[in-house]
DNA sequence: GTAATTATTTAACATATGTAAAATATTTTC
DNA sequence: GAAAATATTTTACATATGTTAAATAATTAC
């Protein structure tokens, strides 16, 4: 659990019952590659830390595999839609490699935020900031080409290309993979 | 003002003091069409209630006009990323219509929530539904098409193109002028 | 109300991306 | 390590969208 208050702790620093109560609702899991951490369809009951590993958020759009996001080591992973409105989702959360998480109960957590508000403030923190990168993914989809968005991809994370596969990558940037494939020949 | 409560209430009631200390941070603006509420290049101090009238958050990709976004009556606006990270913003608040908003002090408020738990988790609240809704923007960027994001648009708000010069609306969408009247044209 | 400005559509052509199918390459399973 | 399964690239062709320029329509300013 250390991995997740020193995140959680750079975001909002919290005082020590906090992080007790915190640590009370969180459980460890191990998800091994190209299983579900949360299948599509269940409603979202967990916000989940990621402390080793690699997954993606994915959905079906008629019948074809789509990757909305992927989601890196040290970060918080949540099915927004779900967790916020209490739907089934209908996108799921898998594992591109074998990851270890700390899932933390999201109707626990809810309730702590009336005994402790800076909780309540660290969560309102991170939500906040994970809708100023979606704003900024919309920018990148509206007014850049798939060849940009392929390029600042390769910037952002290097090491992506190695970790994931290109079908994964191809749907994340909004197109084929044949055209995925014609992008890298051109380089 | 009673609007903007009545709105708020909504999301989450508010006590009487609560509601007291946030009318007292609050302005009432009027803009006039085609003026901008919050220019390019200055850093975000207000989150808006739109009372009356119609504006749209823009900026310029290649010294062309992007809408980012359309932002209707009875409805929240702010440029998040500048107003959580006190960034010069890049992008711009334009009416298009003469427009009535309340600009609630962006300082004040955050000031606002060490006392007022209330206050904090009512705009907690207001950005994870912000954040739910850009989340489905994304989806609809990525896999849908040009012509299925126009339809979609009419249906969500079918006086959208009453109001709106259609050179806005192509950007939003994502394609070109010329491109939006070609898909006008098939229908 | 007319002239000037701005918005929208249309045309012609170039480029990017999609689709389907086949060819390779790589990874997984036993 | 060979067979099977999966991933990636390539080809050929169809379609969508971009670019530039011109034509038409609508709006604004005086």
């Amino acid at each position: 659990m250390i991995e997740l208050l020193t995140y959680l702790n750079q975001i909002q620093s919290l005082s020590d019952k906090s992080e007790q109560a915190l640590v009370s609702i969180c459980n460890e899991i191990i998800v091994k590659k190209g299983k579900d951490l949360h299948p599509i369809g269940n409603t979202c009951r967990n916000i989940y830390f990621i402390k080793k590993g690699f997954l993606r958020i994915y959905y079906f759009k008629d019948y074809t595999d789509v990757t909305e996001s992927f989601e890196f080591e040290n970060a918080i992973v949540a099915r927004a839609d779900s967790l916020f409105n209490s739907n089934p989702s209908k996108k799921g959360i898998q594992a591109i490699e074998d990851s270890e998480l700390v899932a933390i109960n999201s109707a626990q957590l809810f309730k702590l935020y009336d005994e402790f508000p800076d909780i309540e403030r660290l969560f309102r923190k991170i939500f906040e900031n994970a809708y100023v990168e979606t704003v900024n993914r919309i920018e990148s989809l509206q007014f850049h080409t798939a060849e940009e968005r392929y390029a600042n991809l390769l910037d952002q994370s290097k090491n992506i290309i190695q970790r994931v596969p290109l079908k994964y990558i191809a749907s994340y940037l909004g197109i084929t993979q044949v055209s995925l494939s014609r992008i890298r020949a051109k380089r």
